[in-house]
RNA sequence: GCCCUCAUCGUCUAGGGGACUAGGACGCAAGCCUUUCAAGCUUGAGACCGGAGUUCGAAUCUCCGUGAGGGCACCA
């Protein structure tokens, strides 16, 4: 049997890192059997629907890199992929359930259920239907009278579902109510859309959020009524504040290691500099986990060890520290040139006009030094920025080296730059080391590259000095160093 | 309130009766290295929610508490 398994958002808004999990979970367990991903549009309440959501949601997906194998812009053969398209198929199987005794209209009018609820009635519904003669039924509807439909739900016993993460869950079945099936316009609720959708298109595996598995023996219901095989089913943990109260959600701004933000959205993290296989890296490591105390893996090994089975059931706190440091991880990872024009858009947004190739110098030392891609351009502000050297002459100066050694290092450096042929790394090394050795009262060099690189690029955190050299081109370090020799 | 779920270092987790003196990672602290900041290396502090059982033996199984999360819509 071919495993084919959906991730089926409702296009309310952007797509949540919490969701991005789901589909990624899903999406493993998919590619890992071989089998079929699908992406289905939830759009049955149509108050909720924001437009453009949709797209956006694919877009993060597809940022992410989890590809689907039919979808609402791609089609299928179970098609179409988007619920409101769907209308005929949920009406036919919403009068099926009708006609064989399994759900029946309800004309329960918005004021009847709310005197309901204002009473006390659990759930808010008293079945007052449900077992209405035929022709009074019929009557009101020839009256044009507006009607749900609602599932009979067995009154007693209990209902079992075997969830793939949770193991057997028992429910009483009285403490489930006669769902709606179908709201009075005509659009079936999640309850039927989700399971006529699942089974026409042959869904073998229902993964989602916890929050359906007060519902599911619902569910397990209706599957039973329409005589459907039943797909597995395995509920995945949600995704808490990092204050560990409630769902993760955009409105609790907490700082708990006083740097971190909450990124909610996945445009946000994408934004921020994250990249995508670090994203997923990271989020499969909340609630799952490699297994062999692995921390930085790719999606390709995850996928060979993910099992359904291993997801722990507890809710989880995203680790927005570790995901720094494992972004850290990849970019360490990555080429020079990748990495040049990856920051370069972020160097751009400062304003600054970037030459991928001339950044190429300091990437090595960037690779080592970045969490984030925005990060680089404070760090690379120096190359970009003519700012004025706010150094003095005592602080350009050091116990080691005091301002006359100084002042003739500095000056046998310009000397260099000035006429020297090969200003390429090798030989601003060379040259800087032997100044350095021989300007300062230990005779290491130590201290005047570290002042004659805080003077170069006037920034207390930059490059190594040497790569800031020749990134900033030998025309501009020989201007800056005749203003640090001015100071003297 | 009712129902369901869950519970290991600060956080993410490994572990599923004896190999646990409870492992790893992030973060934190210290040291080394060092031209800043990093990176890297070394070291350290740091947890089985509580109580009863079952058992020769419980982090692991059971029950009861407690705490946390989720659900109780013509939302998904």
């Amino acid at each position: 049997m071919t495993v084919r398994v959906r991730f089926a958002p409702s296009p309310t808004g952007y797509l949540h890192i919490g969701g991005a999990r789901s589909a990624l979970f899903t999406w493993m367990f998919a590619r890992k059997h071989g089998g079929q991903f699908i992406l289905r549009v939830e759009d049955t309440d149509e108050k909720r629907t924001v437009e453009g959501a949709a797209e956006s949601q694919m877009a993060a997906l597809r940022w992410l890199g989890l590809d689907w194998d039919e979808g609402p812009d791609i089609g299928g053969p179970y098609g179409p992929y988007i619920q409101t398209e769907r209308r005929e198929i949920y009406q036919k199987w919403a009068n099926w359930l009708v006609d064989n005794g399994h759900a029946y209209k309800c004309f329960a009018t918005a004021e009847e259920l709310k005197a309901m609820r204002d009473a006390g009635v659990p759930f808010g519904y008293d079945r007052r239907y449900r077992d209405m003669p035929a022709d009074e039924i019929a009557k009101l509807e020839a009256e044009g009278k507006p009607f749900v439909i609602r599932f009979k739900m067995p009154l007693e016993g209990q209902t079992v579902i075997n969830d793939a993460i949770r193991g057997e869950v028992t429910f009483e079945n009285s403490q489930i109510t006669d769902f709606v099936l179908m709201k009075s316009t005509g659009l079936p609720t999640y309850h039927l859309a989700h399971i006529v959708d699942d089974h026409t298109m042959k869904i073998t595996h229902i993964t989602r959020g916890d929050e359906w598995l007060n519902t599911a023996p619902l569910h397990v219901n209706i599957w039973k009524a329409f005589g459907w095989e039943m797909p597995v089913l395995a509920h995945l943990p949600v995704i808490l504040n990092p204050s560990g109260k409630g769902k993760l959600s955009k409105r609790t701004q907490s700082f708990q290691d006083g740097q971190f933000q909450v990124l909610v959205r996945v445009s946000e993290f994408q934004e921020g500099g994250y990249l995508p296989t670090a994203v997923n890296n990271f989020l499969a490591n909340v609630g799952w986990a490699f297994g062999d105390d692995t921390e930085i893996f790719t999606l390709e090994d995850a996928m060979a060890r993910f099992e359904l089975e291993d997801i722990n059931p507890a809710p989880a706190r995203l680790p927005y520290s570790k995901l720094d440091w494992i972004n850290g991880q990849y970019i360490q990872e990555m080429e020079s040139l990748d990495l040049a024009k990856a920051v370069k858009p972020y160097l751009e947004e400062a304003g600054f006009e970037v030459n991928v190739d001339s950044l190429l110098i300091v990437m090595p030392a960037m690779k080592i030094r970045l969490k984030r891609l925005p990060e680089a351009v404070e760090f690379l502000r120096f190359l970009f920025e003519e700012s004025p050297l706010e150094q003095t002459a005592e602080s350009l100066s050091h116990k080691q080296m005091p301002a006359e050694q100084a002042k003739a290092a500095y000056q046998a450096a310009y000397d260099f730059v000035a006429s020297s042929d090969s200003f390429d790394l090798d030989s601003i090394s060379e040259k800087m080391l032997a100044i350095g050795e021989a300007n300062t009262n230990s005779g290491k060099a130590g201290p005047f590259l570290g002042k004659l690189r805080l003077g170069m690029t006037g920034q207390k955190v930059s490059p190594p000095l040497y790569e800031s050299m020749m990134a900033m081109g030998q025309a501009r370090s020989k201007q800056r160093l005749e203003e640090i020799l001015s100071k003297f």
